[in-house]
DNA sequence: GGACACTGAATGAACAGCCACTCAGTTCCG
DNA sequence: CGGAACTGAGTGGCTGTTCATTCAGTGTCC
């Protein structure tokens, strides 16, 4: 190790404490639901000390706008990275669906905060819908968009309608995964809705 | 009015404190949210003293679970009222959609509970889940297999994935709704959910 | 090399505020 | 008068947050 901590000035193991804290809540949050999670519950999950918890977090709240922030950025650039390589609008909306079902289905802990922590108040719900849902909306909408002006689409169709429709029905796929005691495949569903949804609103 | 409330024996005036109870809790869960909504805050609402929401109430949660009960019970009956003077499997799922939507376009208070206070925690969601939207679904669901076996919709389709297609879409419309800073007419998104997923699922 | 001073990350006991729920007492009504 | 309905101040338990204290690691000076 040696003085290999003096790379990184004034934090040496600061990233991974955080990281080891927000990952501790996802858990503990998923586990008891944000409002019955006690912050000493996290503390002991991520293996720190009450304390610890505020010396990277400002609130209790703050560790769920984190873990909101973290996740839903990384979606979108990742979301947006795969957009480049694909022009087709009606491919450009399949693999939105299904990076958005790989995603929650990979971990089923990060699900339950999205699916059913996360829109628990309407507080959360207006701050959270500001920043990464809206965006999330507009960029299927957009997508959609582009596939009207290009003939894909039935041009009459009112298109932020339509993005709400998509996304409500991937939304409700997520969220009955995670409810459902059956224990199957998130992802796939994906393309049951797409069936749908795509042969809905193709132009004939 | 005199002895008129002898009709009721054991509780006089029961209904009315129980029904002004429960209307001045959506009016206070959905302004600050189910966790930030105080007992105190209720009973002021209400007009009765705080041990009084005792009387009726065995808990705050118990209070949160009669609201759902009262309007899924009214919302089911309802529905199934209408469904029998309709045979066409298409307009049974138009009626349905309609009357999703004017229930909840109808009263926004409510609206909020539904769509945000009743989703806030896992616990809550399979206690409802198990209960209404469960039945709800199922009632989507069997419309829909109907129309299969009519030869109206696609047969190779898995029914309970299109209800939750449908339910998903509708639900999105309506969260869409509360969340939105424009005022708008909810229930005529109806007819635009059901253009795209009729078309969809319908057999050539 | 080693003694000393310094730093700030980490700790966890203690605090302070909050609020669901209780119950002894009061009011109301027949 | 008696019982039922109602009241609302008080209580107990809980938990987010603070902060005095610790101490491993680092730099400085002789």
């Amino acid at each position: 190790m040696r003085s290999a901590r003096s790379l990184s000035p004034d934090r040496p193991i600061v990233a991974d404490k955080r990281q080891a804290i927000l990952r501790a809540a996802i858990r503990i949050f998923a586990h008891n639901g944000y409002f019955s999670s006690k912050v000493a519950d996290i503390a002991r999950e991520a293996g720190v000390a009450d304390g610890t918890v505020y010396l990277y977090f400002k609130s209790k709240e703050e560790i769920l706008h984190s873990i909101f922030d973290r996740s839903m950025e990384e979606a979108i650039a990742d979301g947006r990275q795969r957009m480049e390589k694909i022009s087709d609008p009606r491919e450009r909306l399949r693999t939105i669906a299904h990076m958005h079902l790989d995603r929650l289905g990979a971990n089923r802990d990060l699900a339950v905060v999205f699916q059913v922590e996360l829109r628990g108040s309407t507080k959360f719900m207006e701050e959270f819908s500001a920043a990464g849902f809206a965006e999330y909306l507009k960029l299927i909408r957009s997508t959609f968009e582009d596939g009207q002006s290009a003939g894909v689409f039935r041009a009459e169709l009112n298109a932020k309608v339509v993005a709400k429709i998509l996304f409500g029905a991937l939304d409700e796929m997520a969220t009955n995964w995670i409810l459902s005691k059956r224990r199957y495949k998130l992802a796939p569903m994906a393309d049951q809705v797409l069936d749908i949804f795509l042969n809905g609103v193709t132009a004939k």
